[in-house]
DNA sequence: ACTTCCTTCCGCCATT
DNA sequence: TTAATGGCGGAAGGAA
């Protein structure tokens, strides 16, 4: 639990603009964090845009952004991101490292998306920590920097002070990632809607996948899908799913893969744990009663799992983001 | 925390 | 011949 969901001050999110950025992820960035969704969560968040100076800084795309912040914005930021920049400009200057090693040790949350990771890797942020980026530069990343320990296959990875992720679109299941851990997952959920965006969906999916999820009934898979997420408190299991579908356990594990990216049973522990989370948030049910609802055969049993996923006490989280029912939208 | 039991998952190969 | 599917077995890891 890091920044404050309930402190009076808006967590500020400062986006770094290097020369030959990328516009896309940070159109991301700002329609997360740059629009004003006061009306889901009372003090959003702050987005400041910084180059090494103000002025103008030239996107890879031919165009130049006027930028009014120059490193030192750096300073108050609660979270820094780092949008994607082609890696074979060389490193950024010297004094963009110490910028960003200065802000992590204050207690800045460090973000990249794509080659993003680079830059965090320059200033050796990323040194003995799990990251990962787009898999077309994984390669390169690897050999520039031994030291990261890349996990190839991942939309994200979440190492608690320092965030990574893959190309393009992940940029937006990290976005929502950080929204769910500052504001909560109803939040997090309303906003997917918003963007019109799939709203869950694991850091540990791979990056292969083609289909954003339970998208449309029209197939027997994607009914399965949407079935199961009505269900999750009924103990299901590969069989159950695989008899639904009309397939082998083995051939619906093998689309499983395919099509999602991840496992069932890694699919289903993501799934309860994001709906003890939202019940976390929207009743007072014991622990007990909320594991119960969202699959698990008890709190204890769902501990180790919540705890892996959100990296706090299901008691913590509630304490965090308990609202009242009506809270949002 | 440790052990025991059970499910899952995935490579490999057969079958359609 | 290839693509889709099913079954088997053992290692991994979740449940109790």
């Amino acid at each position: 639990m890091t920044s404050g969901a309930n402190q009076a001050r808006r967590h500020v999110v400062v986006a770094l603009l290097l020369d030959g950025f990328s516009p896309f992820e940070l159109g991301v960035v700002c329609e997360v964090f740059g629009t004003d969704h006061s009306a889901f969560i009372p003090p959003w968040y702050q987005l400041v845009l910084a180059a090494v100076e103000p002025g103008p800084v030239r996107s890879d795309l031919g165009f130049d952004i006027d930028v009014s912040h120059g490193l030192d914005a750096l300073r108050r930021a609660d979270t820094v991101f780092l949008m994607p920049r082609q890696p074979s400009q060389g490193e950024p200057p010297q004094a963009v490292l110490e910028a960003l090693r200065a802000a992590h040790a204050r207690g800045a949350r460090m973000a990249s998306v794509c080659t993003g990771a680079f830059t965090l890797a320059a200033a050796g942020l990323l040194d003995d920590r799990r990251a990962t980026t787009h898999w077309l530069h994984v390669d390169a990343l690897r050999a520039t920097y031994p030291k990261v320990v890349i996990d190839p296959d991942v939309l994200y990875v979440d190492e608690g002070d320092v965030l990574t992720s893959a190309g393009t679109a992940a940029a937006i299941d990290l976005c929502l990632h950080l929204v769910r851990a500052d504001f909560g997952a109803a939040a997090a959920n309303a906003l997917a809607r918003r963007m019109v965006v799939p709203p869950h969906r694991d850091g540990g999916q791979a990056q292969f996948i083609a289909a954003p999820e339970p998208a449309c009934d029209d197939d027997a898979f994607g009914a399965v899908l949407a079935w199961a997420l009505r269900h999750l408190d009924q103990p299901l299991d590969v069989g159950t799913l695989a008899d639904r579908a009309g397939f082998s356990p083995r051939h619906f594990s093998r689309v499983f893969r395919a099509r999602t990216g991840t496992s069932p049973l890694r699919w289903l522990l993501y799934q309860r744990v994001l709906l003890a989370r939202e019940l976390l948030e929207t009743t007072d049910d014991p622990v007990e009663k909320v594991a119960r609802t969202a699959g698990f055969a008890g709190a204890t049993s769902m501990r180790p799992h919540f705890q892996r996923q959100v990296r706090c006490s299901p008691a913590a989280y509630r304490r965090a983001f308990r609202r009242g029912p009506s809270g949002v939208a």
